[in-house]
RNA sequence: UGGGCCGUCGACAAGCGGUAAGUCACAUGGUUUUGGUCCAUGCAUUCAGGGGUUCGAAUCCUCUCGGCCCAACCA
């Protein structure tokens, strides 16, 4: 997956440059993220992109976190933002740098615009502005503050800086077309009065730049080359470029590319945020969110996360990706790297009569098909044992190979075992098998060369240990929820999460570590949650042919 | 007075005037002590639709249709 060719817009907008020489052959992108709450696989793609592109072209990418609005910024979100990006594997290296680092040299900027007549205090409410705006169809009208001296705008500029001015009574606008059939152009705000305490430059601001003049102040200064962005930002780039050539600086080009979406889960961080508040998930880190938290405690892998941005290309058009890429990509991850583990999720007794009472032995199992270098361990085997309860069926239908009574199987790296008689309880459920076992097939090879048809892994009774296991589904029933019918949290998966508590683990399990993963033969990957007791999280299924045919049978 | 962007297989996505890559999904075989992995094969005579230019069009022109974004003192 890591060896086909990128090949997307932006590479090829880069290399133009490259080769006319618009930036002297540098590439230079950023990650912007405003520290406003938790970074999702969204962002994940904007990351991989920039800090990729970056690392493809031997250029630097910056982390730079966007905090011009200290009423949605917190210091816990920088953290979190830059764990998320290192785990992910990217290094900004020295390069870390905060807009509000910049306020100063922006109210410069904004200074130098008022003397060139080009931005303007205004004194309108909010509501005047709203409204002398226009909207999409009809031309704005002019402040009539539109025109004030550019002394009167100074001074009153620096007193809005000097926390004189009430929060609302004035901002600073650009002067540049009441009547743009682009909105963004109709003498957009530059500054609002906010009488804030911001989280790095506390009181000493009561005013804060806006994104459309922060921004692209930020990216001149650092020497920016490629801005890249989501595509909502496309409207905003005309304006981008007016402060700029306005200002005379250094001119970075700003590049939109679209968002991801992925089906059968939320990427809004309103709709997040919503499910952390109103307890609907467990917080911002749950396992079935999509943030990179939560793909960490589910046991999703950086390298799988940086594949699935890989696979999922780079254009503009909107798309809604299928979560089974997803999937593949950590399953692909996985196989090679997880080691393989025997655990017993639903257990069912089975006991193998003709095996003798009172001894085990100890059965050699390889811990890595898919890597030698993995070695092997070593598995206990005695009279009484668990397998899984989905691995019996009292009436068995033909395409069924696992055991039913009177079919023989073969234990994974044990026995061949034949299913001999049904214990059940007064209501008629089964509580226990009773088994004979063929001690000439030991290590699972028949030496007759009879064949059976499944292999089942096992668990030895008493050696086995005890954990909760904890199934994960996708969080909505719908591909969509944000545009079906009704509300979204109708649409929240009943079954997202499912926690056994009675699992019975092979003894080597015993020491796992949080973070860790393993491959549960023919279950899934799991890995360690972050918890004092030993719980295991479920990545994903393994892919499931004898589950396909199920459903199929139920829909025919 | 509206403007901007976007329509290529079920889902993503290459393609840049020379005759539709790849991945996921799906299907069918093979290998297999995981109904896993892996391997093989199949899966768009056609690029939203019409018209035009051309020896030749997904690529150029034109019209039509459809989707998304913009009227926060958010980013």
């Amino acid at each position: 997956m890591e060896h086909f060719e990128k090949s997307n817009f932006i590479r090829d907008i880069i290399d133009e440059h490259n080769k006319t020489g618009k930036f002297g052959g540098r590439v230079h992108t950023r990650f912007p993220p405003e520290p406003n709450g938790f970074l999702h696989i969204g962002h994940a793609k904007a990351i991989c992109l920039s800090f990729g592109i970056a690392k493809d072209y031997d250029g630097l990418c910056n982390l730079r976190f966007d905090d011009t609005n200290p009423v949605k910024e917190d210091e816990k979100f920088v953290n979190s933002i830059q764990k998320d990006i290192k785990w992910l594997g990217f290094d900004w290296g020295e390069r870390l740098f905060f807009a509000s680092d910049y306020f100063g040299k922006m109210y410069d900027y904004a200074i130098q615009l008022i003397k060139a007549k080009k931005a303007y205090v205004d004194s309108q409410t909010s509501e005047e502005i709203r409204k002398n705006r226009g909207t999409v169809k009809s031309a704005g009208i002019e402040s009539p503050f539109r025109n004030r001296l550019v002394l009167e705008n100074l001074e009153l500029f620096e007193k809005m800086k000097n926390g004189e001015f009430a929060e609302g009574t004035h901002v600073l606008r650009a002067k540049i077309d009441m009547s743009s059939p682009n909105m963004l152009m109709r003498d957009p705000l530059m500054y609002r009065i906010k009488k804030e305490k911001h989280h790095r430059t506390g009181d000493k601001w009561s005013i804060y730049p806006m994104y459309d003049f922060a921004h692209c102040l930020e990216d001149s200064m650092e020497g920016i080359t490629h801005s890249l962005c989501s595509i909502e930002f496309e409207n905003n780039r005309p304006l981008y470029d007016w402060f700029l050539d306005n200002l005379q600086i250094y001119h970075s080009q700003q590049i939109e590319f679209a968002r991801l979406n992925l089906n059968y889960t939320v990427m809004s961080k309103r709709i997040l945020s919503q499910l952390v508040e109103d307890g609907l998930v467990s917080g911002w880190d749950d396992p079935r969110l999509p943030t990179i938290s939560g793909l960490r405690r589910r046991g999703y892998t950086p390298k799988s996360i940086r594949d699935f941005c890989d696979a999922i290309g780079m254009a503009k058009r909107e798309s809604v990706v299928d979560i089974s890429l997803l999937e593949y990509t950590i399953r692909h991850d996985l196989n090679v790297r997880a080691e393989r583990r025997m655990a017993v999720l639903n257990p069912l007794k089975v006991i193998i009569d003709n095996y003798p009472e009172n001894q085990f032995e100890l059965l050699d199992a390889v811990n890595n098909p898919e890597d030698e270098s993995a070695g092997k361990r070593q598995i206990p085997f005695s009279k009484v044992l668990y397998i899984e309860r989905e691995d019996f069926m009292e009436d068995a239908p033909k395409k069924f190979f696992r055991l039913a009574p009177g079919r023989e199987v073969r234990l994974r790296y044990a026995y061949f075992i034949k299913c001999e008689s049904v214990v059940k309880d007064e209501n008629g459920e089964i509580i226990a098998l009773h088994c004979t076992y063929d001690s000439a097939t030991k290590g699972g090879k028949s030496p007759d060369g009879r064949k059976v048809k499944a292999t089942l892994h096992w668990v030895s009774a008493q050696h086995a240990i005890d954990a909760e296991v904890r199934l994960y589904d996708r969080l909505f029933t719908v591909e969509n929820p944000l545009s079906a019918d009704g509300d979204y949290r109708d649409y929240i998966n009943p079954n997202s999460v499912e926690i056994l508590q009675n699992c019975k683990l092979e003894p080597s399990l015993q020491n796992a570590k949080i973070g860790e993963f393993y491959q549960f033969e023919r279950k899934g990957y799991f890995c360690v949650d972050d918890e004092k007791r030993l719980i295991f999280n479920r990545t994903v299924t393994l892919r499931d042919s004898w589950a396909k045919l199920q459903k199929k049978g139920n829909k025919k």
